[in-house]
DNA sequence: AGATTTCCGATCAGATTCGTTCTCGTTCGG
DNA sequence: CCGAACGAGAACGAATCTGATCGGAAATCT
């Protein structure tokens, strides 16, 4: 079903030697589309078909194959980078994991904090909660980490909001390495309200990244109390890095559905349990 | 058999033609959606409309995808963050003012960067969608004192986003300070990205707020080259306290509405001119 | 409390894009 | 020399996204 060709390919002889060279091979293609979505961040279809010569259909194919390696990611009408919006889908689905305790522990936690307090707060989603529990009171002044943190406070105007400096992490929107930690040297506040990744009684609160772990040590280390926010996901579990033993933790917050006898142990080594209940 | 093909593909073809616009996918505008409301607080559905030009339905659409996922609340007239009482907006109308002009700034002064360049970025709605233009480049340095700057380069994992410390000024959610003064002096970068409020021949850039004036101040200190981005409305207007003279300022990004005799002006000064055309 | 304005939700239509299937040309092996 | 295998383009139907319109609900004003 069709007239004599009168198409003209850019495709050249191809009989003379298995060892052709002048045909587009798929992984130089593939390779081209790459750099194209690379170098723009994000490329519609149509454009990368031009770019390549090649169809629609091709580039589609092309762009399945990349996106099955992790490579780019794929949307209606062309390919992105990765990680740029999928890193939002992974921190969608954390906020609302188990949003309803992290409420209730962040109403618990509220209770520890009075006007004219001076504060610290880690990055986390249940201390961005907390934060959000705090527009209530008057003249606080706090210091944290947490570029989320710091929003939700930066619209009231009776509590003053101090950012550490540093080099954003940018999975979790904090601020870490050795310019946050020597920010918070020669500071002294009432309380530090924390949340890793783990917390057991024999090693107390850790975290699974090394630079994240060094500022709140000394998030913990700049105040006099340390209260632990973690839902009962946390409890029990432990991971790499130790950042705060636990005779150095004042209190927990917590809800019900963490297991006992890891509170109990925490009780006994002398923290005040606040059990969030359903 | 066949009739010859009456079909011409190769006009059809060309039907839409690329003019190296980038697309805009469903998930960049949520996300563009997104920072427009934990940066307001609160953002009217309008606004947001204007903002990522699209419909209102669309937009609508989008806000309940993005509520379904606890990112946000939204109610009558638009969105707001999550578990948070409206705030007052005021900054969000601002944003979509002269969106064009500041894209097409921004756009003028990404050519003044290149892989691997270590830059300061201000704060400021025009220095954020510079920012954005940003994502692009590889092995970049960003020191910022803006949230809303460093949010926007949070997702980048070729971008190395340091932020200042200070205490933060909730409206332009910058900081300031002298902590944040503090955190740039030992500091040196090629070029210096900044946006004040007004800027005038004779007394340079100027803004309306000291504390802001104080960092504006360093941010400049801390770069070979000073470069101010500012769209016509700001051009030839003078405001409080002058930040940078006029002969510390290297390069000057602003469109074609700017007062010709004040760009002559600034021109004579050594002030290498960037005027964004419409 | 009632009227008006504004905004939300639902349905519909248009356009674009995606996935599948089919076909053609080339390459490799017998 | 011929057939199978593979890659690539074309066409069709299905799914999705976007924009417009209309009735109803909510908020505001008088």
């Amino acid at each position: 079903m069709n007239a004599p060709v009168a198409i003209d390919y850019d495709r050249v002889v191809s009989d003379t030697q298995s060892d052709g060279r002048r045909p587009v091979f798929a992984a130089e293609r593939r390779q081209r589309i790459l750099e194209l979505v690379r170098a723009n961040g994000a490329v519609s279809l149509r454009e990368l078909a031009q770019a390549v010569h090649s169809s629609e259909v091709t580039v589609r194919r092309d762009l399945r194959a990349l996106e099955s390696e992790g490579l780019l990611n794929r949307h209606h009408g062309g390919a992105t980078l990765p990680g740029e919006l999928s890193r939002e889908a992974g921190y969608a689905h954390k906020v609302s994991l188990e949003a309803a305790e992290k409420g209730a522990i962040a109403d618990l936690a509220g209770a520890l904090v009075e006007d004219g307090d001076a504060i610290v707060i880690g990055p986390g989603t249940t201390t961005q909660e907390f934060a959000r529990r705090l527009t209530r009171h008057a003249e606080l002044a706090v210091v944290t980490n947490s570029l989320l943190v710091a929003q939700v406070l930066a619209g009231s105007p009776r509590i003053e909001v101090m950012l550490t400096g540093g080099t954003l992490r940018g999975p979790i929107l904090a601020l870490v390495g050795s310019a946050a930690e020597q920010s918070l040297a020669g500071l002294r506040v009432r309380r530090a309200f924390i949340s890793g990744n783990g917390l057991t009684a024999e090693r107390g609160l850790s975290t699974p990244n090394m630079q994240v772990a060094g500022v709140d040590r000394a998030l913990a280390a700049a105040a006099e109390e340390v209260v632990v926010l973690a839902d009962h996901t946390k409890v029990g579990v432990d991971t790499m890095v130790q950042t705060v033993p636990p005779d150095r933790i004042d209190h927990l917050v917590t809800d019900d559905a963490a297991p006992r006898d890891v509170l109990d142990d925490l009780s006994a080594r002398g923290v005040r349990l606040h059990v969030a209940q359903f």
